[in-house]
DNA sequence: ATGGCTTGAGTGTCAAGA
């Protein structure tokens, strides 16, 4: 089973490149991030034209999440339980034998800011219920955009980042605290190129000079993580006209 | 030069992303 995670910066621009996506690298599963797209709008006639149902929880403008699947999700669940959030960035569902969820986790804007505090507690509220869904789901899976890179290899440029949002040591810890449940980070589990990311800005050419960070991941429980036969990084749509700042990130798991 | 692009909203220009 193939599955993926992706943030495509509004959906509704994306989709030519989802659809293109979709038929090249067959998913069986794939997260969605950044739909900025309301349910009501949300292409699902067309996502199952290429042969998947979806799920979806949006808002407008902002945020958004979604899962796209080979077979119907089930057990829907939207949000971190008990957690008082507006903002559309949890989805999570049964395909197949597997939990997946998949989260858009707050950017965090500055260190010290309120949307970095707002960034803290919603990782601590993660935390807790994923402690939960663990124990409920031996085949868990948590994949999305955390707007963290985990170590100074996922930042292009360590001294530049050091401290800063996405690079910061609170937010590393949050990250860490996940891992610490027993999830394991899918690329990791692989020897991997030097300099790996999958998000470059938009802005002064920094895709070419591959000035990155490592912000998107795939978390597996033990029981996947034991199964997960590889974890890459797809770089190709990043390569496209308009492209979103993000690359997906695929792994294949045992079904 | 807290700029640089991109998106959504909405029609002038700003918030937000990371």
């Amino acid at each position: 089973m193939k599955i993926a995670t992706w943030n495509v910066n509004s959906l509704k621009v994306r989709l030519p490149h989802l659809l293109d996506w979709l038929a090249r690298q067959s998913p069986d599963v794939v997260c969605l991030q950044e739909t900025k797209t309301e349910d009501a709008n949300f292409p699902a006639a067309r996502i199952e034209s290429a042969g998947y149902r979806s799920v979806c929880s949006g808002q407008k403008t902002y945020n958004g999440v979604a899962i796209l699947s080979r077979t119907t999700p089930e057990d829907i669940q939207c949000d971190v339980p008990q957690f008082e959030d507006p903002q559309k960035r949890v989805i999570a569902a049964n395909v197949g034998g597997t939990r997946v969820v998949c989260v858009y986790v707050p950017n965090g804007q500055s260190v010290g800011s309120e949307k970095y505090a707002y960034k803290l507690k919603w990782l601590a509220a993660l935390e807790a219920w994923l402690k939960d869904e663990l124990k409920r789901h031996p085949r868990l899976a948590v994949l999305g955009d955390f707007n963290v890179a985990p170590e100074d290899r996922d930042v292009h440029d360590p001294k530049v980042w050091e401290g800063q949002v996405l690079c910061s040591e609170p937010e590393r810890r949050a990250f860490r605290r996940l891992l610490e449940l027993g999830l394991k980070d899918g690329f990791r589990l692989f020897d991997q190129p030097e300099k790996s990311f999958t998000w470059w800005d938009y802005r002064m050419g920094a895709f070419r000079r591959n000035l990155g960070l490592r912000i998107d991941h795939i978390l597996l429980s033990p029981e996947l993580a034991a199964q997960c036969a590889g974890c890459i990084i797809d770089r190709e749509p990043r390569t496209l006209e308009r492209p979103s700042d993000h690359a997906p990130v695929i792994a294949e798991v045992s079904a």
